[in-house]
DNA sequence: CATGAATGAGCCTTCATTCAT
DNA sequence: AATGAATGAAGGCTCATTCAT
């Protein structure tokens, strides 16, 4: 009874899930916290304790910093793509699909501003996030042709496909981090405009005006 | 031990010029070593350096490493604006005019990615930053309704004007980093997508197609 | 160049103990260091070094350079009234008594007289040292009063006592600081003549003279 | 009249007065800012500044700071001892000269605790400043001794002389300070006790009490 | 698996001092 | 005599990362 007198407290030691579980809230936690300070804004030691954990698990889980940044960023991506499938799934008359996408976009956009522009940031400077942020945008060209060729769209370029892309993605960042409203710009005529892109690019064009 | 505690070789070399003129160099070393290294990818001391001084002169001119990228970047603005003006006195058929602001436009950030991404990287979190790059922003909303009338364009919303700027911004950068190529998309199409855009947005819609 | 700007070699020896002895050990050490260096006369570095630790570790347990002068500052106040209550209780006819804690707060100023003028160099300056100081101060006061109660004194005035503190204190540090030897006084001299002064102010009048 | 273009605005360099005259001027402002910022709170640049010239000028007239504060030390001793030899000239009864020198040199102390307190800061750490000070207070010594044969007053020892200026100069700063509303103590009875002091310790003792 | 004390390179900034003009 | 631009060592503090437990 006596015998083992530290066992009861050092066997008592977390085990708070499986390593999945931990990376998984590892990252969750990385994603609200990047996203409310910015990549710069944060250490790896307050990553760690925002999901529970000490600094040194942090590292038993990802090599560095950057790395949970990639993997709260791909998480985020598939999360993105997975809506718009859904939607895509969904139907609806092409010019409501339209709309719906850019509004769901425009949302995430808005929930995760901050954790977009901590990648942003690296992407000009770090040469693995930039290969990794490029590899997500490859992925979305081809889900816009896709999405294109679902609806019996137009022919388009791949050029044009980008530009309507970066397009999109700006003016819902703009959107999202309030630029607008500071411009003094209605955000309700802007996304009317995007909706409007979104939906020649896209849809077949039925007599158009 | 105490007494005197910094009785240093402190010195001064020489007299190199006006304080302007120290600031001006101040200024073009840090344009250029942010567009090289990225804002948190250098130093103030490494700024100072480049720019052939002291640590401590960098401080004299500037009350921190964030106000020479404002002061970097506001040189930048003016100079973009100052070389669009001078494409537009020059004139010509607004075709070719639109052309050629593409084509200048790309190349100055293609030329200044860095810097750009600097300021951009800044912009989410810093507010003061934040705060300068929306200013330069609402000058560049006025200058496009200005050149809209003075081609004779057509009547144009205050958002769809954000939307064009956002789109030719986005993809100027994404030229000018090379992500086109990555992905493996013909810049000179993408290039004439933009013209396009810019042209039909900017010039009189004289019997379109 | 960017990406990860700080891949450093950095590691972690050991772990030598609890917080609170690396914290006993960091104020130990400062104590020590501003005894002998004076607060201006070191920095942060070498107070963590002179503990044993690196710089780092010093921030983990203070907020700064002052924190730790105030601890050590602290720690000393405490130690003497500590030592001055085991002599009041140790008891003795009220002139032997006296006579002893003269002799005591001389050698603690005597031995600390580096770490007393470091504080009293901030006191002047820093608001907050200042109210810690006088917070001690009041306490200082407290325990005067408390001893010539129990010695069956006279009745002073607080301003009496303030003035009897003063002089105790400034005294002490003036043969602590080796001023009396430069002065050509006798400190032998000087401390009879404090003696007697706390011995007539704390002790009762029995037929003086 | 073209011949020597620039002679008239180079000819035209402040000459404002001998080096005695700019000495002084940088003496006094190094009092003032001393004294309201203490001595690590200013740098030699601010000292000269506020005298009206250039840091180089600074160090025309002095080899380091230190050296400014000696001398704004030294004058402001100097000019203590003139205004107390002045009270003591002025002759009156001992009781009331004694109450006006305490006045005077709590004033002193309060107009410039500041400067004083940056003085002691620097006595404990560096031997320059300590042997200033201490040959002060030697000639402080000598001039209480005249001031007591002047008096009449009755055989002191050097330790007690030296006991009371301790106390006199401790409790004035203790006042200067604001130590002594702050501790809630009457600032009037702390300054009776103080005359009483110095009355008795000075005056001839005439049936006392 | 998890801990968290410890690390130390390095960043930002100050300031006593110099020297060419 | 005065100037003031320039200096650069060093101080305060951070944070990505490690490793003994």
């Amino acid at each position: 009874m006596a015998s083992t007198p530290h066992r009861r407290l050092a066997g008592a030691r977390r085990a708070r899930g499986t390593p999945a579980e931990t990376r998984t809230r590892l990252v969750a936690a990385a994603a609200a916290v990047f996203n409310r300070d910015g990549y710069h804004g944060t250490d790896s030691n307050r990553l760690a304790r925002a999901a529970g954990y000490a600094p040194g698990t942090f590292y038993k889980h990802f090599p560095d910093k950057r790395a949970v940044l990639l993997a709260a960023y791909e998480e985020w991506v598939n999360g993105e793509w997975a809506a718009i499938e859904m939607q895509v799934r969904a139907g609806g008359d092409p010019a409501a699909l339209a709309a719906r996408i850019v509004d769901l976009v425009l949302a995430l956009h808005r929930r995760w501003r901050g954790l977009r522009s901590s990648v942003l940031a690296l992407v000009a400077t770090d040469p693995i996030v930039r290969r990794f942020y490029r590899a997500q945008r490859r992925r979305q060209l081809q889900l816009l042709q896709q999405l294109r060729a679902a609806l019996h769209g137009p022919r388009r370029t791949a050029a044009e496909d980008a530009v309507l892309l970066y397009t999109l993605e700006r003016t819902c960042d703009a959107v999202a981090n309030g630029e607008l409203d500071d411009l003094g710009l209605s955000r309700a005529a802007t996304v009317r405009v995007l909706r409007t892109r979104v939906q020649q690019h896209v849809a077949p064009a039925e007599r158009r005006r």
